[in-house]
DNA sequence: AGCACGCCGACT
DNA sequence: GTCGGCGTGCTC
């Protein structure tokens, strides 16, 4: 009889040892009995006989040879060391628990499909036309394993990510392309697909399971060559990985929210050290994190920058504080150009983040707000749809006041929609709107992006989506409202993805004209983020490197949130002032808080928070551990403790 | 996480 | 007397 330690999936902090008659290998998926049920198991490994009596295993999964890999075991003892949690809660962050237990085993039809379209040995059909080809591949050469690749220009970064990409095909190498969101996946699906000599398809989460469970399998046996996906892929065990290239470095998307809060750009980074491959960051405006570790030398730095400074005319920015606005929201100086446009036939662009009409809604009886009824958050009024909705929990709330009863409101606020009106109004001309509810459904998202590529409207009105959705937009005019609405956000990275969007903004919005074709209204026209706009990147680097060294913020400090949590606000309070005390006892860490969450009540939950800074790594640690111990002292009834290392959330 | 055990209120 | 509410604790 053999003895093994398991991994289960379940966030209980402990390994589980099982017996089994034969001699099974590390990585092996099986069935095991446990309290609460049967559930599927990793062997972990084998183990001396344990003095109790032990369970034995219920069946193997992997017949012929293990799933998961030792590289791949150490991945998972890498996170639970790097973010303080069991090697269960670690296994299922990085590997989806309802696919743990599907036998991958694939029928003869389906044999047939994969040697039909996906060939064992693709190679690239096509002669790439690049310049400056061998840029990438010779800094690849230097051997450095984490290469941080900044290139302003998206289709040139494909290019050159094609070329090492064919290396390693030429290889028999498999290749990992990990994109930020679904729709940057279909793009390089699309790119990666004209030059490849075999089928390519991107697996993201909404995909068929069937579909899911077949490209797992076809990774994991090394027939599938090139896997681009979303975060998600980075889990799925390969046979002869040998390049990963995570795209859009910055984007907060690879910010895990549920424990145990993964970074995948950083679990990217932990697997390519596991592998001992090269892992390439690519981004057109990199987090100053990376940057910053990139000019320190920690990564191997590529740039590759062409892109001439925004000119020094082309950008202005309207006071509002000074200027006339129609409905509050439109600057007379605004609509000119927007009417001027519509006069000679030209097209203009309008962003603003607030989505529904109106982010207030007011009793006109008692003079109430309108709020969610699970967060303490206002309701956001869709007039188009006659509803209500709280955008941070989803939940649609119904249009009576809570405190009088009566169904009478006005709105206060604009968004997207009390927009569109205004302008419909004003020049009843072709408008198209667009936020990311219209994009959930596929037909929709179809009909409204081929409108928009072909041109067919006079002014596109939608959030930031529209910069992530559309490279190249010809039109006369771009303009910006309320963007001083995004600066009050608490967030200390905002100045960084204010300034994001502001390069997206001029970037991805072509003009014809070589005057004034930009237009950004705010309160707060000093702001020096428009100054960086000018000035370029770099300008802005420089002085947002500044600021978080002098307020010690990340890349100085490591972060950590804390937020204690409970469906009723008995003694939470207490409990997290002394959950904040009981760590004073630690030196080289700063508290800060504690106090209750922005948004102080979401889904039903009453939430306080603290943030520690720690100036080093032990004692970091130390920190975590004594958390976690007082924390299983103090616990009482839905109490609910999230250690949150390196946040990017603070709502 | 999931499930069992256990200790209190409202019913045939 | 007992059915079921969910608070507490354990899982090889």
């Amino acid at each position: 009889m053999y003895f093994y330690d398991v991994i289960i999936p379940r966030p209980v902090d402990r390994l589980f040892t099982y017996q089994f008659e034969n001699l099974l290998e590390c990585g092996t998926r099986v069935l095991v009995d446990i309290k609460g049920g049967v559930t599927p198991a990793v062997i972990y490994k084998l183990v001396d006989d344990p003095q109790y009596e032990c369970k034995n295993i219920i069946t193997i999964i992997d017949l012929e040879k293990p799933f998961f890999n030792s590289k791949y075991l150490q991945l998972i003892e890498n996170i639970s060391n790097s973010y303080y949690c069991s090697l269960g809660e670690a296994l299922e962050a990085l590997f989806n628990k309802k696919l743990l237990m599907s036998n991958f085993s694939k029928g003869r039809k389906s044999k047939e499909i994969i040697n039909k379209f996906y060939s064992k040995n693709p190679y690239l059909s096509k002669t790439l036309e690049i310049n400056n080809d061998k840029i990438l591949f010779r800094a690849l050469k230097k051997g450095d394993l984490v290469n941080l690749y900044e290139n302003n220009n998206i289709d040139e970064r494909i290019e050159h990510y094609l070329y090492i990409i064919n290396h390693y095909l030429f290889e028999g190498k498999q290749i990992k392309i990990i994109c930020s969101d679904q729709s940057l996946c279909e793009y390089f699906v699309h790119k990666v697909s004209e030059v490849l000599s075999c089928r390519v398809e991107a697996f993201y989460s909404s995909r068929k399971l069937s579909f899911k469970k077949m490209y797992i399998n076809l990774y994991n046996e090394g027939e599938l060559k090139v896997l681009i996906g979303t975060r998600s892929i980075l889990g799925i065990p390969g046979r002869s990985e040998g390049l990963i290239i995570l795209e859009n470095e910055e984007d907060e998307f690879y910010k895990q929210e549920e424990s145990p809060c993964l970074q995948f750009r950083n679990v990217a980074i932990i697997y390519a050290k596991i592998l001992n491959v090269p892992l390439i960051l690519g981004s057109s405006m990199p987090s100053t994190e990376s940057l910053y570790l990139a000019k320190e030398g920690v990564y191997n730095y590529i740039y590759c920058d062409k892109h001439p400074k925004v000119k020094e005319n082309a950008i202005k920015v309207i006071d509002m504080k000074s200027s006339d606005a129609i409905s509050n929201i439109l600057s007379t100086e605004l609509y000119d150009v927007l009417y001027n446009n519509i006069k000679n036939n030209c097209k203009s662009v309008i962003i603003s983040n607030k989505k529904g009409f109106s982010k207030h809604l007011v009793c006109l009886h008692c003079g109430e707000k309108l709020m969610c009824d699970r967060c303490y958050i206002q309701a956001t009024y869709y007039k188009s749809k006659n509803y209500c909705k709280c955008n941070y929990c989803g939940s649609t709330i119904d249009l009576i006041c809570k405190s009088c009863g009566e169904k009478d409101f006005f709105d206060l606020g604009f968004g997207l929609e009390h927009i569109e009106e205004i302008l419909n109004k004003l020049f009843n001309k072709k408008i198209i709107k667009i936020d990311s509810d219209d994009l959930r459904d596929d037909t929709k998202d179809f009909e409204m992006s081929d409108k928009i590529i072909k041109g067919e409207y006079d002014i596109l009105l939608g959030t930031f989506v529209i910069l992530r959705r559309f490279k190249n937009l010809l039109v006369s005019t771009g303009a910006i409202l309320g963007i001083d609405d995004l600066l009050s956000l608490p967030d200390f990275r905002i100045y960084e993805k204010t300034m994001k969007l502001l390069f997206k903004f001029v970037g991805h919005i072509d003009s014809f004209s070589s005057a004034e074709n930009f237009y950004i209204q705010s309160y707060d026209n000093e702001l020096i983020l428009f100054k960086f706009l000018k000035e370029g990147k770099e300008s802005f680097y420089n002085y947002e490197i500044k600021r978080r060294k002098a307020y010690r913020y990340p890349p100085f400090v490591r972060l950590v949130r804390v937020i204690l949590s409970s469906n009723k606000n008995i003694g939470l309070s207490e409990s997290i002032q002394y959950l904040a005390e009981e760590l004073k006892k630690i030196e080289g860490i700063e508290v800060i808080g504690p106090s209750a969450a922005p948004v102080f009540v979401l889904r039903n939950y009453f939430r306080y928070n603290f943030l520690i800074k720690s100036f080093e790594e032990k004692a970091l640690k130390e920190s975590i551990s004594l958390i976690k111990s007082t924390y299983l002292k103090i616990k009482k009834g839905n109490m609910k403790c999230k250690i949150d290392i390196d946040p990017y959330f603070f709502i």
